[in-house]
DNA sequence: TGAAATCTTGCAGATCCTGAAATTTCACCT
DNA sequence: AGGTGAAATTTCAGGATCTGCAAGATTTCA
């Protein structure tokens, strides 16, 4: 007779190791907005959220990745959004689709973005890790552009420039909505974004 | 009666610590290129080199940037290429003639650049840190732009993005260099890759 | 030559991160 | 209920990274 497990299907064991996951990655965003990112250990991270330091690298790998967090999107994740467009669909126009749904699911967790975006600001050696997280992501969406485009990886360049390119619209849509507090609709900048790199970059 | 001090009027104290920072930089990519990242010590490097491990430190902060090393371009050698283009030149053709007189400085370390390449190809987590390196350079490069197009960063976008898509074409290149062994001309591979985004990246 | 500036070095120490073993928690089955 | 095995957490030990600090060596310059 246990009260119904709402959340998703998952076990009691499974839906704690996402409330912990999400606790430090909570802590460890707001400690450093608080403090910097030199001024706050691993065991301060734990120890706000009531574990382990050990524990802590069970989750994340380093320091720095509990900032960037799950926020970056999984590969898988945007693979799918990508093939869930249509073949006959241009690949650049394919890739905003998928940027557009990405936006959509930032916007979901607008607060917890925006804090993000803050503490990134103040410390700009972070900023690599935002990228480092998307390099994995961008091979895997590299890959699905290659096969929509119907060439080989690493011949034409074309499907790592694509991708490439993308990833830095939807970036600068990021920047620009977190520059401007979250008040425009992220979609827009995203579309805002492809529209000059479909236009090649002309002079404003 | 001192051999000409050659080297571009510096005294030998100058001079003795730029040779000390490039043999640490060739130490640490030869070291890791046989052994990879995880087994290569900082006190390896510096043994390599007959320098103290706290010698390292006064020349790198982290024993990653001495992989990345001043390879990547310096900020302000870059904003100077871009500056020296006639400003009636667009400003993507702008920034593929900076990428191309880049391309060349390249071209001229070859060894050392195929080198990097191959030890960033084996040690994926080090890619994050090339990117990293070119932050600092990414903005200053966007100001300039931002400055030439005549706009204020921050607000379009479009200074963000020009410059973000540069980057990434000039990266996109040079992996195609170093995945072909270095044999192609780098400024055409450079070509290459901004030829697709001045024709907004259509499909191929 | 002698003072000033700079570089190197050793040392102490905080923090990061990992492996291994012990302990606890949880899911599942009878 | 109670037992069992898998998974998560913790404790512990230890190596590696990186930073101040102060002493010693080297270079520069007057």
């Amino acid at each position: 007779m246990t009260i119904v497990d709402s959340a998703d299907e998952l076990g009691r064991r499974d839906r704690k190791k996402l409330e912990t996951r999400a606790a430090l990655e909570h802590a460890a965003l707001t400690l450093v907005a608080e403090r910097g990112l030199a001024g706050v250990t691993v065991e301060d991270i734990a120890e706000a959220v009531d574990v382990s330091s050990r524990t802590f690298f069970n989750y994340f790998p380093a320091k720095e990745d509990a900032l960037v967090g799950s926020g970056s999107a999984s590969a898988t994740d945007l693979r799918e959004k990508l093939e869930a467009v249509p073949a006959r669909v241009p690949v650049l126009e394919a890739l905003r689709l998928m940027s557009r749904a990405e936006a959509e699911r930032v916007q979901e967790q607008r607060e917890q973005w925006l804090l993000r975006l803050k503490v990134f600001e103040q410390n700009p050696s972070l900023f690599p890790r935002l990228v480092a997280s998307g390099t994995e992501t961008e091979r895997v969406v590299m890959t699905a552009v290659a096969r929509r485009a119907g060439v080989e990886p690493g011949t034409s360049g074309y499907p790592e420039l694509a991708t490439a390119a993308a990833m830095a619209a939807f970036r600068v849509a990021m920047m620009r909505w977190g520059a401007a507090g979250g008040r425009p609709v992220l979609a827009n900048l995203v579309d805002d974004a492809f529209s000059q790199l479909a236009a090649g970059l002309p002079n404003p």
